[in-house]
DNA sequence: TTAGATCTCCCCCGAAAAGGGGATTTTTGT
DNA sequence: ACAAAAATCCCCTTTTCGGGGGAGATCTAA
């Protein structure tokens, strides 16, 4: 006896993607591509009607983030796999979509065996993370701690001197006395192992501890 | 009568994509694929016995740059078109890309009709550039003249700065003196129009004037 | 509840940076 | 050869930073 085929959707905004994937599937009896979605309120609208076993799921999509809609639809149906598709192999988007609900995370460079053993794994309830993601994962949360020494506050200081602002104005604007901004800010070079200003902002944007605007 | 097709052939380390070209052109009878290569070399390998009218070419090759492979494919067969495809929609791919003789560029998040109508402008000798790629391209060069301002010297002591190098430091390590360094850093805080080291070096990082050792 | 971390504030002092001005010598491009 | 731009140097003053120390208030997690 034929066993039931894997029913999979894909959401993507990349029409190549979508063909690449398509293809890819098509390929293969173990599984049926039961249609696609290029953003999260179409794909939204076919599970109205529909239900799939699968979902690929880029990170990326125009309306509203992928992990969003990750959240959204397991939520209305927890029995449903996703697998989060990103062409960012960064540990942060990786962790987020994990904790979304996702099963999987693969990179869009993934070949056809790696794509159809991950969409298997998660199917069969397990996890999957590509070679990549997993690294990307590891290599973050060793970072994380290696510097966990920054508290809110000083990190506030530093945005703020990022944007140019002498202790007096951000003294003003924190509604605190110049001497604490002072403290802060010594803190902040102690910590980092800096010795002054120039050093410590190019160390934060480097570290990723301020949104560097680009 | 029916036209001969054209035919093409693509170029991509990502299985993804080659699929989804592929599936993409396949149901075009005005165009055939003659064949794909995941890599410089065996791109090359091909060419000894065969011959094509148009290649997609993505710029991030594993063995090589795909602006390298575009002038030497160009070196030996001059007929030959080549319609660049990349992820990365910046503006000095997309000008070095066309230096070295490809006639447009894509980006890989084209439509399929995009993709076809790109083919045939390239294929008729036309060029090609999707809409994002020539954005791109002219934002660059514009940015180009926003800040042609900074000197050689000028850029030299900005980089110490960031080094967290001071004044008297910086000075020793040119040879100078002090006032030198503190002249050129005021017409650095002049014609990037900021008021302080902080700000300075967030916007020489984000401007790509030092280099962010990233 | 109690120790530890965080946030707050203050002192002193010297060094560095920022803002203003001007001036000379090289380099550079035309 | 000449003007423009760059690089060098100096003066002045005020503000900001950075290094050192100490200390009470509040929050937080064991």
């Amino acid at each position: 006896m034929m066993k039931k085929p894997i029913r999979v959707f894909i959401v993507d905004d990349h029409p190549m993607v979508v063909e690449g994937m398509t293809s890819m599937l098509r390929q293969e009896p173990s599984l049926e591509v039961a249609g696609y979605a290029m953003n999260a309120a179409s794909c939204l609208g076919f599970f109205v009607s529909n239900s799939v076993d699968v979902v690929l799921m880029d990170i990326n999509l125009p309306d509203r983030s992928g992990t969003d809609l990750c959240k959204e639809l397991k939520d209305k149906f927890p029995g449903l796999k996703i697998l989060g598709i990103s062409n960012f192999n960064q540990g942060s988007y990786v962790r987020e979509m994990m904790n979304q609900g996702a099963s999987g995370y693969v990179l869009k460079n993934v070949s056809k065996e790696e794509l159809l053993n991950a969409i298997h794994r998660v199917h069969e309830g397990k996890q999957y993370l590509s070679l990549e993601a997993g690294q990307a994962m590891r290599k973050e949360s060793e970072r994380q701690k290696d510097l966990p020494l920054i508290t809110k506050r000083e990190k506030e200081v530093l945005a703020l001197i990022a944007e140019g602002l002498t202790n007096p104005a951000i003294a003003d604007k924190l509604f605190v006395s110049t001497s604490t901004v002072d403290s802060h800010r010594k803190s902040l070079l102690a910590k980092l192992q800096v010795k002054n200003t120039a050093a410590l902002i190019k160390f934060a944007i480097q570290n990723k501890l301020i949104r560097d605007g680009n």
